[in-house]
DNA sequence: TATTGTTATACTCTATAACTATA
DNA sequence: TATAGTTATAGAGTATAACAATA
């Protein structure tokens, strides 16, 4: 097979594995796999505004506001006004929420273990290395809208 | 960063940018990627059941039917009854299907060309090679309803 | 009995465009 | 003018469960 072919199939196989896996292994806890990562993002950096939310999950605005308005409707995340810039919102984990991650972050580990055990040390950074120079060739991609 | 985290981030950012770069790049000609990715399936195999198909493009027969209405509705593939199993049915690609397919795999090719420009071939084939090993690690993960 | 596909249903993610309020 | 967020809207993928027809 070609591997001009190969690779962006691979890529697909690899993710939707993972993502599927996390979204069953989720659904008891009433999150999704893509709100993990959401969620994930708020651990990190402790009140980001939904704009920079979205660039670090790579989505849109839009995109974004209905993830977090089913967030806020269990009780996970909060949203409030800006300090400074009052057209902005801050968005935050709740203690619930913080809770909430921290199990999923458990439940979730078995898939990871599972990813992990066919690879080595090397191969697992190799991987990541790999995946980085392919995301970011693609990064500012010109769309055809721009043209 | 922990890399327990760092590649299923790493996974889904190289997948997602992959995939909404060519769904930019598809729109003009009413398909969308994971449309493309099913015609491509077909275009391997001559005919191919839903149920054939489901498991290539490691998906769900429901989803999958509600793929090709979609795709039948654009005149791209044809679902006829299987020849010796009557419950069956073939799905295959027509000609405008096939004409169509051609295009994609063209305008496409750019977002390949940029991916395959930061890589290496030994780079590549590296890549494919772990991203199969982790795909298959998760193949077989055992369902949480299946306990 | 098991399997193929359909149907109904519901939820989530996605994205565009028009809009407001503020910087 | 540009930016942050909202709203309305539409489309697409996802999955479950119940069902009919066939193997």
């Amino acid at each position: 097979m070609d591997i001009e072919k190969e690779l962006p199939m691979a890529l697909r196989a690899a993710y939707l594995s993972l993502h599927r896996n996390s979204d069953a292994c989720f659904t008891e806890f009433d999150v999704t796999a893509d709100q993990f990562v959401l969620m994930c993002a708020l651990q990190d950096e402790k009140a980001l505004t939904q704009r920079e939310l979205a660039v670090r999950i790579t989505s849109d605005p839009s995109t974004v506001r209905a993830m977090l308005v089913l967030l806020e409707d269990r009780g996970l995340v909060r949203r409030q006004p800006h300090p400074t810039d009052s057209r902005a919102k801050t968005v935050a984990l709740t203690a619930t929420g913080k809770r909430r991650l921290k199990k999923l972050i458990k439940v979730g580990q078995p898939i990871r273990d599972c990813m992990f055990g066919v690879l080595s040390q090397a191969e697992s950074k190799k991987l990541v290395s790999l995946l980085g120079k392919v995301a970011d060739s693609l990064k500012d991609y010109p769309s055809p809208t721009a043209s």
